[in-house]
DNA sequence: GTGTCTTATTGATTCACATGAATATTGCCT
DNA sequence: AGGCAATATTCATGTGAATCAATAAGACAC
């Protein structure tokens, strides 16, 4: 059983289960045969930005931190979503991106919530995005972004 | 420059420049900063499912194979779009699957290249996709070729 | 503060993958 | 067939990620 996976299922645990800590949480996921140790617990949960409050009655909870959740937006980005852009074209404020056929819109939406600051806003159909900036020297930022991240692929 | 990226850019080469050998690959690459050595050029393109044919007035062409595209697609599902993937629900011949949001047709798109027999066809909207098969076997069984895809990530 | 339970970090190890040099194989021309 | 050019494969090596055991650090009750 992979990382990825093992992340996905410890993510549905702190929404579904009420574990109280990362012991608990072991067992939950040795009840679903991953066993895994201490010690990489706490580094999955760290990776994923999951931490521990105090909730109601003084129980605890986990839950996903707002800034990872974004953190893990970006990861996306970079090691998925942008296997899927095969091109992109500047003109004058704007950005085309074409993708593969069916993904525009799953790369649009994850370029909204990383939200840098030069995008205005982006609108996508099946296989292109039209990334708008508020001017040419932003778009030209956005596209050099982007190259940056794709050549260290 | 990583793997992923020098992948896009061979892609290209096929497509743009008359390349006639490996060697006239590597120097278009190495003009573009790529240097690699030929045994990793000749891995690559099997990877991507490249072969070499004669065209017209017997010059040599590099054309990507159906079947290795196929494969690549078959790549993708496995190594990204799937983690897109947050749930499934087995309704009689359908079968319900929940991807982030945004992420839906580009599964989906992939799912019907794949072509698995089981799959009669696929209805996307933005995070939801219906699969239809036909007959709760059939569903059973695609749900359980994701499955084992999922957890071998 | 002390002791205990919980979580984080360190250090060592293993493993998979990527790569290039050297070599083998293939394919083609004569 | 022989020989040459192009391509594929083998083998050894390096590198980074993932993991666990052991330990440190932190939180909290008393």
């Amino acid at each position: 059983m992979g990382k990825k996976n093992r992340h996905f299922h410890i993510l549905k645990l702190i929404e579904s289960v009420n574990v109280e800590s990362q012991q608990a949480m072991l067992d939950e996921l040795s009840s679903q045969n991953i066993e895994i140790s201490q010690s990489t617990l706490s580094k999955d949960l760290k990776e994923l930005g999951i931490i521990k409050i105090r909730g109601k009655e003084g129980r605890f909870r986990f839950v996903q931190t707002k800034e990872r959740e974004l953190f893990h937006v970006g990861l996306m980005l970079k090691k998925e979503l942008l296997d899927f852009l095969t091109d992109s074209i500047l003109v004058q404020n704007f950005l085309v991106l074409k993708t593969v056929s069916g993904n525009a819109s799953g790369l649009a939406k994850c370029l909204d919530e990383i939200g840098w600051k030069e995008i205005v806003g982006s609108v996508a159909g099946d296989d292109t995005i039209l990334v708008i900036t508020q001017n040419e020297q932003d778009a030209k930022s956005v596209m050099s972004r982007l190259d940056e991240i794709i050549s260290s692929r």
